[in-house]
DNA sequence: AAGTGGTCTAGACCACGGC
DNA sequence: CCGTGGTCTAGACCACTTG
């Protein structure tokens, strides 16, 4: 269970403008309502306003144009991330337009490898998490998540985890950790024997890799994830405001 | 030659700042001067200065404690591109150490295959401008970058055409037009003997494909762009601040 | 308790585009 | 010319962390 925090105005602002963009109050290629306009309306300022804007134009839902006005992306259709959120598995699979779901498939504890233990500033052989899930769109299986954490990071006992939780939850619930920043690295590489039995496609096709290290706020490692998918079924698009 | 248009004020404090970060005056994992300090230091107001922090948070090069402060991140060095800069290149080969530059290779007409029609919004076999480069990382030949572009837009001779520029300055000085956003295809393929030619590595090895759609402020595709490069060699990497 | 970043306001002026 | 978005200011209050 999440707790609701009461978002921002500006926060709020941003989600009814991408509610009336995503349900066709204002369609692909018009015009929306000026700065001023949307502020009266609302009862905010206009800098509240510009500060939703701001984040709904570098995402490329909408164009501002100076002395003219902001117009909604005639291809917002065409993207499958967004920036800030490449890493949410579950909002990649949903923009492309499928179902996403999850299926957790294993939870072992084993040493850390000499890579994992550097990474992670850890002793080599220290105890490991290592998390095991298949994400589905619609009934497909498209993406492997790995997910390896200290073991003795650990607040709670190990059979509670529920392992269909998103990434964020998992380490706030079972670790009491928060996620501050991220450092994505993407890669090609090329499906192999072991991915293979859960990814469809024939071994040897070439395949996007997501290797992520998430660090809490004092900048200490705190895990590591790789995802792994075919790109050829599942793309990873994003837009970006030229300036 | 680009004409310097006089930067905002917020611009310029990220410039500053982001060069005493990059020269050492901020040290990584320091705690740097507070909100109100720089904006008394600047001569600027707190809300000019946080546009600037927001800009560099966004980008992983510091990281905002409320109740505590603004701390420069210790794994800058370890990113290679940023938001927003996704499609520049030479950017690219400079997060990687290196030192960037361009080479020439070649520039043709002919008509548009059915899939660059389809995407350009032209006719099936109308002409067009294939410009092919190849990016340097010190000595060794990285990124090969091939754009396509509809020969009907052109405004100056073809022979005039610098292939060295930066693609905006090349659409800017050569065909009058502005980009006002891009949609970026992050892909995963194989080397193939084409590409052989001019990359290093053994053919068939997995690589990564930049493809880019370049659009006018009237959401009219203007141009087509392919970018490969071997990412065993120069790493995509990117910092996100987790919220 | 003090200081930090997070949010919001009201108002001002500018640069640009369309009419 | 007018309305648009782009920039900047000065000031206020809140939420949070640390000592």
């Amino acid at each position: 269970m999440r707790i609701l925090q009461s978002k921002s105005i500006a926060n709020q602002v941003d989600e009814i403008l991408l509610e009336r963009i995503r349900g066709g109050v204002y369609l692909p290629g018009s015009r929306i309502p000026s700065e001023s306009e949307l502020s009266d309306e609302l009862g905010v300022s206009r800098a509240t306003v510009r500060t939703a804007l701001a984040k709904l134009a570098a995402n490329g839902f909408i164009l501002r144009k100076q002395g003219d006005g902001t117009y909604v992306n005639e291809h917002i259709h065409e993207t499958s991330a967004h920036f800030g959120n490449l890493w949410d598995l579950a909002e990649l699979i949903a923009g492309n337009g499928y179902q996403p779901s999850i299926r957790f498939l294993s939870m072992e504890r084993r040493p850390a490898t000499e890579k994992e233990a550097l990474v992670l500033a850890l002793e080599e052989g220290e105890e490991l998490i290592c998390l095991r899930r298949l994400f589905y769109a619609d009934q497909q299986a498209v993406i492997l998540a790995d997910n390896v954490i200290p073991f003795s990071l650990l607040c709670e006992p190990i059979e509670k985890i529920d392992g269909k939780l998103h990434i964020r939850d998992i380490f706030e619930q079972y670790f009491h950790q928060k996620i501050s920043f991220v450092l994505t690295d993407i890669r090609s590489t090329v499906l192999e024997a072991d991915a293979h039995e859960f990814l469809s496609g024939e071994s040897g096709r070439a395949i996007l890799q997501l290797q992520t290290i998430f660090y809490e706020k004092n900048n200490l490692p705190l895990a590591l994830g790789v995802n792994i998918f075919d790109d050829s079924f599942l793309h990873l698009s994003l837009a970006q405001a030229w300036n």
